[in-house]
DNA sequence: TTGAAAGCGCTAACAA
DNA sequence: TTGTTAGCGCTTTCAA
């Protein structure tokens, strides 16, 4: 068998597509999982994607299902569950927090449904593909945009619910850091954590900075907005770096209080997560197993280009 | 028989995709043609992008042969007249220039061969679809990119042999005045046209203005290294934008000669440009009929992140 | 365990 | 013109 089945590959035998989906004449349907209530921009868009990815290969038979929590850990179990019982080809998801991920990951395998993960990687694992940011990097990145003064601080505010996925957090602050270590730059560099926009605090912390001590702000979330709002308030003019193309960070990077954001091309990220089930899948193609997207950086110059 | 559609439509039937490539037992023929001569990176990195998605296709039985001209009308006209002979299901090229385009685009509908652009477009033409920037848009953001100085002036270099599409750039800098128009900016602005690099009045010119009265430069393709080149020369500190990702402008960009790139991402525009042809002609999918491409501002400290 | 045959939905060739 | 049928290459079923 072992043999034969090496000559059939040598003399570069390649299975009929079409003769095999005919015979097999049936549907193949996908799950995907995301998080359906904040961010709404991020994750709508990234929806956006992977309707346009369904749209395309429904000709090839593919249905997707979709499945919605909010960002809890016990609602991403719950619809996580629902995946395993209904059990789809595939599922696509984005990582809520590490232990629900590892729980869900060991129940695909089990069943078992092919996972892709989407937006945040949980290392150790081999889904079938991860399709998002090098989150390092593009810290690395906010780092260099960030820049250098010798006599100022830079503020990290990290704003983020307790229950929220940090890793990505993690590895961006991590890369941010790497920037300065790398560069020998020894920057005076002070983190902020609020579980939630305590607005309060900050407002506070900031009201104290008139004193122009502060060069750079940099939230590695997507959350740049609230700090933001509160430069506009205390009429600061400080270097303010974040993430994603949301609304809200949209509207304070055309005022001129947010300097940069960093782009992550969820609708790209949610289409090329869906064709990469696909042709793994049902056309038993190569797949990268690691898809890390392009790192955009977008200013108030090319914002209206990259939207829509 | 016009009912009888109607009523088909309206039930929604959808022919299976695998049963028709099946029964017709074909492979699909597509043509590409492009340029292989300077500019090599821009184009080699087009080309990569149409062989993944003729790869990532190949298993639906597309093949894609390959023609290449020399920037000469001659050789152009004579890869399209082989293309003709050829007759493939359709072809995917970049215009050259007006002329010769028209008349290729005639004679494949005639053929009929269907036909589809990359890169530049030429109006007043239906093709399957078009996959380029917005040229005149991507010059309105290199305006803004420009900037705005009361006492100095802005000087655009176009370095162009005669012979080479000049669509693009007149559209991109009638985009780079609208900028200026739009905003009420009344900026000198002078324009320089070199038929080739000559590098000694481009040299002369620049080196008579150590005087400081030169704002920025604009180079509205690819040949920004060269105005690079005598900034460095010359040891001129000024602001200069161009396009493309070619490797003599990335250097001059990271040497901080250059201070930004619009990234036209030929890839993805290879790779969009084959799916849309197959997808509309194979599949009988509804296409775009144009397909703008994002529009990327390249500065040192994203560059290393768009590569590869 | 192995082999033969039916059938997936469509197209193209042929017959009426 | 219209209707009928063989066959595309594979999987699955059923028989040997």
């Amino acid at each position: 068998m072992e043999k034969v089945n090496k000559i059939i590959k040598k003399l570069g035998y390649k299975p009929n597509v079409f003769a095999r989906n005919l015979a097999l004449n049936k549907t193949h349907t996908f799950a995907v999982l995301l998080p359906k209530k904040e961010d709404l921009d991020y994750w709508k868009t990234t929806l956006e994607g992977i309707k346009k990815a369904e749209k395309e290969l429904s000709v090839f038979g593919l249905k997707i299902k979709y499945y919605f929590h909010n960002y809890s850990v016990k609602s991403f179990n719950l619809q996580a569950a629902k995946i395993i019982k209904d059990k789809p080809l595939a599922v696509l998801f984005a990582p809520l927090d590490t232990e629900s991920t590892l729980e869900f990951i060991a129940k695909c395998k089990k069943a078992p449904i092919s996972y892709a993960l989407i937006d945040s990687n949980i290392s150790n694992q081999t889904p079938v593909t991860y399709v998002g940011q090098d989150a390092f990097r593009s810290g690395h990145l906010a780092g260099k945009l960030c820049g250098y003064s010798k006599s100022k601080k830079i503020l990290v505010v990290k704003i983020a619910p307790e229950l929220e996925n940090n890793a990505v957090l993690k590895q961006r602050t991590e890369g941010f850091y790497s920037y300065y270590k790398e560069n020998k730059l020894s920057m005076d560099i002070e983190e902020l954590n609020f579980n939630t926009p305590e607005s309060v605090r900050l407002n506070k912390y900031l009201s104290n900075e008139k004193n122009n001590s502060i060069h750079a702000v940099f939230v590695p979330n997507s959350r740049a907005h609230i700090v933001a709002q509160h430069l506009k308030k205390n009429n600061l003019k400080i270097r303010l770096i974040g993430y994603d193309l949301i609304s809200k960070n949209i509207e304070f990077l055309k005022a001129d209080f947010i300097d940069f954001l960093i782009n992550q091309k969820p609708e790209q990220q949610g289409y090329i997560g869906i064709n990469a089930l696909y042709r793994k899948l049902i056309l038993k193609d190569n797949v990268n197993e690691i898809n890390y997207m392009p790192i955009e950086i977008i200013v108030k110059e090319n914002v209206e280009y990259s939207l829509g």
